[in-house]
DNA sequence: AATGAATGAGCGTTCATTCAT
DNA sequence: GATGAATGAACGCTCATTCAT
């Protein structure tokens, strides 16, 4: 398996830094390589091509982020609670990392549909698990279970993805981590909660 | 003034169709002057350079977009009433305009930072918009007024917006304009309204 | 006539002021027009095209030039003399216009070979007079008259141009007509005058 | 070192072919590319863009040319002999070399001012050579120590540059060599030698 | 005669990908 | 596995010239 290697974490790693750096136009893959510290060909042994750098950076990036949420909200009973942690886990990893703030919030937009087509299919389980905790806000009552689930998931990822975007943006100017308090509170109004 | 020429508004919406047909980045400058209906060159004597033309066709459609709304809310006197007549002709425009969604929704968000930010830069008349919808439903009571008013906007935008993006890739399977009342009434709670 | 009209030397003053300022890479036909105060396409009701300014500029220039040198030398009775004269006025007309001396001794020479083969058909009549004038001082003994002409004139002509040329580039820093007494006498000895 | 690889040769003499076939303007890379036997991107592993091949270009013959005839003076002792070694030379080396001959006469004069500039400071050790030559004779009293070296030099290169490009624009019909020593006794004769 | 909007051919350069070593 | 030199397709923009008014 390829992706266990030192090599392919490697390029991972180094696309990161060289897109948040340069941005998604300007990162070349011999930039990539150099980075890393391998040769340019040495890139196509571990990745089909320069769109699956960047599928599978977004792919790894996104597994751990959801097996960590996962963890953290497993033991919680409350849907408020459980989507709290995750905004909260959301905001932190972003706010720890600014290549990779950049990387998901700028650059990797700039991406064609076909390739955003992709990206979204991954972000797809994060949706899923979003969709899981409506759920079972709603049948807890915690949740107005008239809502669609579709769109309350839409408000919930619109607004905390349009909230980090404006704070990248405005080049980080301010604590994001400490706006999840308001943010929750905000969607969880959204949301009919009492 | 160029603007005012027939032949501009002709380039504007050729590159809308063009674009959304073909993608951002196999929009040639050509493909734009065949679909117009005009030379090559013609192009650069209505437009500084490709990149002008996009901003222009975001400035064009934005102004368009906010002049008609500004009258369409200008007699109403609850900010819930205003955000219900924006949130559902923000819908309408784009489900009426299949190019100018995928345009607005997936393509213009492909370019690099200078653009994007220029971009946020005619987006910035609209949030202020909102602003203003949310300042006036305080004053009145309508909204909660403890809350921040940038969250605020940031979930308003960040829901439409994501609301619609789902909706283009999802290939704009369902109506977007029944949408609207339910969109509404997730954003009202969210805003505190009682 | 079209020669005669007041436009057509408008138009080459102009392309001579405007190649000048730009270079005549940069010396657009639009440039040209705009300088002259005429529209694009009066230019063309003047000239055949673009080369033909170029052509027509010189010729003009040239005859100008040549009328006057063959004004000042008529009474002369020694080939020296009539050297001197020739050499001095050369290096007065180019001193006194600047702009003349730039288009003559470096724009003009960045045109294509065809261009530059017609340019060397009008540059013959001067090297007709020089020629003139080394024939007559080897009738009258004041130059050997072993020498080849056309290498003489060569060496004339090309020292007088070698010698503009370096002052254009040293950017005119020094009195280029005070050269010609020196200048004389260097070719007057290459010449074998005793 | 990339100036010593066959490909950085073979892209320069390829150059050259082109250029003199073509003429500058007319030389796309894709040409010298094709004559050189390479794609047109590996041009840009050699060279910086178009212009540095004809910099490198005119660089590396100067270079050449300039270290012979250093090695063919060098045991030499008198300017007159320096100065006929040096002018058969320059002959030689062109008139062997009909491309090379048309590309430094007529094409690389087609350039902008810029790369004139730098074309000129290449040209730079050539004169220095010549200013050597030319004080050393005024030391030893075969040149007329009054007279302006800067004079004296472009009265020299002034007229060897003529005579080859007369000889180029004459179709090369006759024999370039050949004029040498007559050239030299022109020269000779300037500089006031004895 | 004069205008100036419109035309459209033409090219230097980048960079993802390959493959011989 | 690893290398990195070589490949070659693809495109935004300029500007001399035309021609309807």
């Amino acid at each position: 398996m390829k992706k266990n290697k030192p090599k392919y974490k490697q390029i991972i790693d180094a696309a990161v830094v060289v897109i948040a750096e340069h941005g998604y136009h300007q990162a070349q893959v011999s930039k990539i390589a150099k980075q890393a510290g391998v040769a340019d060909g040495t890139i196509y042994l571990y990745f089909k091509n320069k769109e699956d750098i960047l599928i599978s950076l977004f792919q790894e990036k996104m597994r751990i982020f959801i097996e960590y949420i996962e963890e953290l909200i497993a033991g919680k009973q409350s849907a408020s609670e459980q989507l709290f942690l995750m905004i909260e886990h959301h905001f932190r990893v972003l706010a720890d990392n600014h290549n990779l703030a950049v990387v998901t919030q700028l650059e990797i937009r700039q991406t064609n549909k076909d390739l955003r087509l992709k990206i979204n299919g991954i972000l797809k389980e994060y949706l899923s698990l979003v969709d899981e905790i409506i759920s079972r806000g709603m049948e807890k009552g915690e949740i107005n279970s008239d809502l669609d689930v579709r769109l309350v998931r839409q408000m919930i990822f619109g607004t905390i993805d349009e909230t980090v975007t404006t704070w990248v943006m405005n080049e980080e100017k301010y604590d994001l981590v400490a706006l999840a308090p308001q943010v929750h509170k905000l969607l969880l109004n959204g949301c009919g909660a009492v």
